[in-house]
This record gives structure tokens, C-alpha cells and sequence, in this order.
DNA sequence: GTCTATACTCGGATAGAC
DNA sequence: GTCTATCCGAGTATAGAC
């Protein structure tokens, strides 16, 4: 029943988003990736046709992966509690499973941005940031619903604030100050 | 007196800089920034020493024109109103001379990680952002200095916000909410 | 499903003439 | 200050054996 009998391509997958977020997708070769999971280079072109269908595959992957916050998202009433939970899933995702995939795709947004899937994925992050904010809302209030997503995100960069900070302490930071910029009943 | 006989330096910069911030530093080909200026790639080579040259130029600029800021918002007072100005220059010059530099340096953020010039840039940005963030004020004020900045970056943005809203309106509503941002006085 | 061997292309860079 | 000619290395990709 369970199907491949190797891992190779999951392996293929992992170790490109490595190497991708650290050094960047043109400055990785298809020898580092091979190398690094000890294979030959030809054995990559079984699982992936091209370098770029690599790409496409960790591009869809991290899609996928906001798809399912998106559909929880969207079955939630419109309430200030409710997006504030939508925040605090975003931001737990963001210093958990989501890390390595953010980075990846700030870094990255060079080759991204001239993806099909690139596209698809850029649709996914706008359509869960409209459900912070309620459609009738004004311009102004549209777009703190924006920065406050960018808020979380910047909460979990890697860029210390003031000295001795945790990771912790950043992320519970911005996800306050996120909080109270989509708090509407004041 | 005045020096250059040719302004070939300048516009290599000119058009790398269109270049990389369009398709990004690892894609543009030496190439093709010859093609577009109707020299030979070895010409360029008269005035840059390689192409990492070419970028580091390029975002020294960049840090130089953060620099001026950096000079000039350290010799305002500390008020919200002072505050507000260097919100309101930023904002200026990124709708204006800006916009490419910072859309460069986004795109090509993996290409600037490792440069010694990108981290002198980071650092004047860091410093620039300190600027509007009192030392003595707690962890939340300052990451909502750091914040505001963002904000307005964000307004510069060409993301559309809603249908039908110009860069212009973009810009005042992200002024807006990076003002509320760094307000002290409430 | 993975390997060896190899073809092919392209990009960066250098030497040296004009 | 710019050119022609050329080198070299890296990188993607394919053919075909095991």
C-alpha cells in the first residue's frame, strides 16, 4: 500500500529549500544539492525534469500550506477575536514549520517572481490577508489588516531588537502590536 | 575641470541597476548590460573589475543616499513632529528617486547578503530606523518604529490596495498609518 | 531507481591590438 | 576608452548501462 519505496524526491525537496534560503536559488548548483544528499547529478534528473521544476515543487508545497490556513480562515465569523486568532496561527506557523519557507521565499523572490507557481502563491498570501480585513472597511483600515501580516512576519525575522532579545519575545511583540493594529471595536 | 572625458561608468550603473532590479543580479548577464549600452563586454571590464564591482557600486550609492537622510534627521530634536518629517521624507524619496534602488535591493537581497557593502547598508538602515525610536522607550515602541518604516515602504509598493487606488493614495494612507505608529504623545 | 560518461551552452574574465 | 579573439570553468541536461 504505501506506495515509492524511496524517500529521494522528499530528500531532493528538503535539502534544495536548504540551500536555497541560505545561498540563494541561481548561486546553488545541482552539484551542491547532489553532493549534499549523495547522489550523482543525473539521479536529481529522474525525480525533476529541470532546476526550475525543483523550485516549483517547494513554491507549491509552501502554497499548499497557506491554502489550509486560508480554508480554516475563511470558515471563521468576522470578529475582532477571530482575526486575531488568524494572526496568532500565522505567526506560531512562522516560527515553526513555516521558517525555513519564508526565508526562502524573501530571499528568493528574484526567481520566484517569474514563476507560474510564484504567481499562485503571491494570490494565496493576498487572499489571506483580505480575510484580516472586513471587505467593507476603508482604505486605511485594508491596509493595517496588511501590515499587521507584515508585522508577524517582521517579528520573526532574525533581525535582533535592541540587544538580548529572544525569538520568543519578538514574535509575542509583534503579534501585540499586529493585535491592536486590526482591532476594530474601540 | 571637469574631470571625466565620458560617462560610460555612470551609465553602466544606470543600466545595471534597471537590470538587476528587473530580472535580478544572478540573471542579468554582463551581456546584456553591454548590449543596452552598444559596447562590448570587455569594455565594461575597462571600468569595473568584475561584476561583483558592479553591484557593490550600485549599492553604495544607495547607502550614500541613506547616509544623507541619517545626517539630517540626527540633527533634528526628538518629537513627534520631527518624527513625522523623516516618515515624510522617506516616503518622498521612495516615490521619487528611490523607487528603483529599493526594488533593486529587495529583489537581490541574496546577491547584497554577501556583499560588505550590503552590510553597510543594512546598517544605515537599522540606524536610520533608530532614529525614529526613542533609545529609552520599551521593546513595543521601538518595533513599532521599526514598523513604520515598513509601513511606508510597503505604501511604495505597487501592490495594488483594493481596485483603482494610485500609487499617490497608497503613499498618504501608508504615511497615515506609520504616523499613528510612532505617535507618543496620546 | 540510480549510476557513468559525456555533450553542450553560457557566462565571466584576460591578453593584447587599435 | 574600446575593440577582437580567446580561455576557462560552471552548470544544465542527455544517453545509455546496471
Amino acid at each position: 500500500m504505501s506506495g515509492r519505496r524511496t524517500d529521494t524526491r522528499e530528500r531532493i525537496q528538503q535539502v534544495a529549500l536548504e540551500l536555497f534560503a541560505e545561498r540563494g536559488y541561481e548561486k546553488t548548483s545541482l552539484r551542491e544539492v547532489a553532493d549534499r544528499l549523495k547522489i550523482t547529478r543525473p539521479a536529481l534528473y529522474y525525480h525533476f525534469a529541470t532546476k526550475e521544476d525543483i523550485l516549483t515543487s517547494v513554491v507549491d508545497d509552501l502554497t499548499d500550506s497557506i491554502d489550509e490556513l486560508v480554508d480554516w480562515a475563511r470558515a471563521q465569523p468576522h470578529t475582532d477575536e477571530s482575526r486575531r486568532e488568524i494572526l496568532r496561527r500565522i505567526s506560531t506557523l512562522l516560527s515553526d514549520q513555516w521558517r525555513p519557507l519564508i526565508q526562502f521565499s524573501q530571499v528568493n523572490q528574484a526567481a520566484i517572481g517569474e514563476l507560474r507557481a510564484g504567481e499562485r502563491m503571491r494570490d494565496r498570501m493576498l487572499t489571506l490577508v483580505s480575510l484580516l480585513g472586513d471587505p467593507e472597511s476603508d482604505l486605511v483600515e485594508q491596509f493595517e489588516a496588511r501590515l499587521a501580516v507584515v508585522a508577524v512576519l517582521l517579528g520573526s525575522a532574525p533581525v535582533p531588537l535592541g540587544m538580548e532579545t529572544t525569538g520568543e519575545q519578538r514574535s509575542a511583540i509583534a503579534l501585540e502590536v499586529a493585535s491592536k493594529l486590526i482591532a476594530r471595536d474601540r
